[in-house]
DNA sequence: CATGAATGAGTATTCATTCAT
DNA sequence: TATGAATGAATACTCATTCAT
C-alpha cells in the first residue's frame, strides 16, 4: 500500500466525473447523428441513441430530459462547429466575394461531414411538420445564416457590385432555400448532382444579380 | 301530394355504390391531403384522415389497405392532375421557352393549389428518411418531371439557345431541386419568400446556361 | 325471335336460384374446409372463405348469418358424410367386430379425407379455448361418436368378449381420446407416424379390454 | 420513535432490480398461464397479461418483446420445472420401468399442476396451426420426450422385456400422441376421464409391446 | 453517472358484422 | 342471390417518459 506505487500502476485511471460526463455526450451526440442522418428524427427513437452509443437505454433521456433536449444540444453543437468552419473560411473578405465564400462553405459542409449535414437537414425536415416545437431552435440557425448573407449582398450593392433594385433580403432567403433543396437531394435521395455543379449554380443565382463589369464604372460614380 | 312532384323532389337518392365509393374516396384523399400538407406524413394518423372526411376511423385502411397505399392513391391522383395542369400550358412550346413555361407551371401549382403542393412535398420528405419505401414511388413522378425539363433543354441546347457544355440532365436536377428547396420553404417554413421571386430566381438559372444573344448568330450559323 | 330458336339456343342456361344457392354453398363449404384444414379457425377470416371459393367478402357473413354459424353447417354437412361412411362399413357387425371397425373407419376417413378430417379436429381444437360457444355442437358429435362406441363395447362385455370390469363409458372416451390425439398429430404436425399404426395402437386399447381367449369358456359360462 | 423500531420496521424495503424484475417476471408468467390454459394463447392478450399480473398493459411487450418471446420464456421455464420434475422420478429406472415412469409423471404433472399442463397443450395447439412460428421450439420440447421414452423402449428391447418387431421411434410416439390427446380432452373439455384410466391405457400401450413373461426366457437365452 | 423497470398514450392493422344497392 | 361500402372493436407493438436503484 504504498502511495507511490499506486501512483505508478493506475497512472490516474481515475476520470473525473466531468470526463465520462464529456465522453458520454460527444458519444450519445455522434451516435443521434448518424442515427438522425439515416432514419430521420422521428425514425430513430432515444433508446437507440443509447444503445448505439454504447450505453444504456434510459441515459439519453437522463442526460437531455426529453427527445426535444437531445435535438436541441445536437443543434448547439452543430450550429458552433459550423459557425467557427465558417468564419474561418470568410474572414477578411467583403461583398460578393463573402457571399460566394459562405456558399462554398456550405457546400464543404456537405463535402466533408455528409453525415453531420445530413442529420442537421433532417432535423430541419422535421421542423417544417412533424416537430413544430423545433421551429424557433432551427428558425434562429437559419436565420442566422441568412443574415450573414444579407450582410455581404448589402455590401455589395453599397460598392456596386450588384444591381440596386435586388431585394437583399429575399434573395438571401432565395441563395438559402435553393442550397437547401439541392443540398437535400445530394445527400439524402441518393442523387448524382454533384456539389461542384451545386455550387456553382448557387453561385450564378448571385451574380445573376451582379451588375456587368462594363457597366459597373457607371455605377459607381 | 301530385304524384308527379314526388318523382321530381326524390329525384333519385338511389346512390349508386360506385357513388358512394367516388364520393368517399374523394372526401378521404381530400382529407389526407389537408392533414398531410399541415401536419405531415408520420404525424398523420389513418383514423384521423377518416374522421376528418366525415367516415370512421376504420374506412381509410379498408379502402386502401394500408397507409402506404393510402400515401399511393393519393400520390396518383395528385400527379395526373398535374400532369394535365401541366400539359395544358406547355403544348406548342420548344426549347428554353418551354422550360421556363414548366417552371412557371411548377410554381403556378403551389399558388393555386398550396395545400395539395404542399402535401406532395410532406410525401417527398418522408420518402427521404422515415419512409424509404415510397421512394420508388416519388422517385418515379420526379424524374418524369426532370425527364420532360431536361427534353426542353436538349431541344434549346440543339438549337443554340443554350451552351453545347451544359450538362442538360444535371442542369435539370439543380432547377428542379432548387425549385423544390424554394418552394418547400415558402409552403412550410411560413416564410415570405414571394412565389414569383422564386419563379425568376429559377428561371435565373436556366439564363445562366443560355448563350448570350450576341453570340448566337456565331453559333448558329 | 322464334320461341323455338331460343328454347335451342340456350337450352337452359336458367339455372333455378335453388341450383345458384347450392352451388356456392357447395363452393364455399369446400374453401372453408381447406383454410379450416391449414390455418385453423381464428386464423381463417370470412372474407378469405368468400374470396377463396370464388365469390366475394360478403357473401359467407350473407349466407350463414356469421362465422359461428359458417362453422355450425361445415359442422352439420361433415357430421351427415361421416355418418353415412361410417354406417356402411359398420352395418351388421357387433361387439368388438364393430369397435373395431369403427376405429378403421376413422382411420380411413383420415386417409380418404385428411382435408376435411384436419378441418374437423381444427373446430376441436377451435371449441377447447378459443370459441367455446362451439362446445355444445362439437361435443354432441363427439357424444355420439363415443355412444356408438359404447354400444359395441356392451355387446362384447355381454358376450364375454371383453371383461366385466371395464368401464365401458370410460373406454370409449379413451379410445377416442387417443385416437383424437394420434389424428390430429398425424394431421397438422408434419409426424410420421403412420396411420396403420396408429389403427394398431388404437385397436391395442380394446384388445387390452378383452378376456383372453383361453379364459373365455369360462367366463362365458 | 426509539430509533431500534424505525431500523426494524423498515427491514428493508429497498428491493433491488433484480428483485423487482424477478417477481414481475414471476406474476406475468403465472398469469400468462392461468390465462392460456382458460382462453388459449389467441384468446389472450398481452394487456390481459399485465393487468392479470398486476402491472400494466405494457410490461409483458416490454419485457418479452412480442406476443411469441413471452410464449418461449413461458415455455422455457415450463420445460425446465418439467424436466427436473421428471428426472426425480425417473431417475435410476431402466427400461419397461423407466418408461411406465414418465408416463406417470406426465399424468402426475396434469394432476398436479393443472393449470400449467392445460398451458402448455394450449401453446402446442395453437402451434397446430395459428401461431406455425411456434412450431420449432414447441416441436424440440415434444421430441427430446420422446428421445427420452424411446431410450427407455430400447432399453427394454435389448433386455427382452419388449419383442424386437417393434419401431421404438414410432411406438414413442404413439405412446405421447394418445397420451397429449387424452390429457388435452381431461384438462380442456371438462371430461370425466379419470387420470388413473388414462394412465392404465397409456401403459396398456407400452405392455401391449410386451413379450409374455413365458416367452421372456426363450428371448433372453 | 448510469441502468433499467414500469407506465401509458398512440397507431397501424385485422376482422366480424351491419347496411345499402 | 350477391356485392361491396362502412363501422367499430380488438390487439400487437412502439416509444417517450417517469421513477426506483
Amino acid at each position: 500500500m504504498v502511495p507511490g506505487m499506486i501512483a505508478d500502476r493506475k497512472p490516474p485511471p481515475r476520470r473525473t466525473q466531468l470526463d465520462r460526463r464529456e465522453e458520454s455526450d460527444r458519444r450519445m451526440l455522434r451516435a443521434a447523428t448518424k442515427l438522425f442522418a439515416r432514419q430521420g428524427v422521428s425514425g430513430t427513437s432515444l433508446a437507440e441513441v443509447g444503445l448505439a452509443a454504447g450505453y444504456s437505454r434510459g441515459l439519453p433521456v437522463d442526460r437531455y430530459g426529453s427527445k426535444f433536449g437531445l435535438i436541441e444540444a445536437l443543434l448547439d453543437s452543430m450550429a458552433a462547429w459550423f459557425e467557427t468552419r465558417v468564419a474561418d473560411s470568410v474572414s477578411g473578405r467583403r461583398g460578393v466575394d463573402a457571399v460566394l465564400e459562405r456558399i462554398a462553405a456550405h457546400v464543404d459542409g456537405a463535402r466533408k461531414s455528409p453525415l453531420a449535414t445530413a442529420a442537421l437537414y433532417a432535423i430541419y425536415l422535421e421542423s417544417l411538420a412533424a416537430m413544430p416545437a423545433l421551429r424557433p431552435k432551427v428558425g434562429a440557425l437559419l436565420e442566422r445564416w441568412r443574415g450573414e448573407l444579407v450582410v455581404g449582398l448589402r455590401q455589395a450593392q453599397t460598392s456596386g457590385e450588384i444591381r440596386g433594385d435586388i431585394d437583399c433580403e429575399q434573395h438571401a432567403a432565395i441563395i438559402l432555400g435553393a442550397l437547401r433543396g439541392l443540398v437535400i437531394e445530394h445527400l439524402m435521395a441518393d442523387a448524382e448532382t454533384d456539389l461542384d455543379a451545386i455550387r456553382d449554380a448557387v453561385a450564378g443565382l448571385v451574380r445573376q444579380a451582379m451588375v456587368p463589369p462594363a457597366a459597373r464604372k457607371v455605377a459607381r460614380r
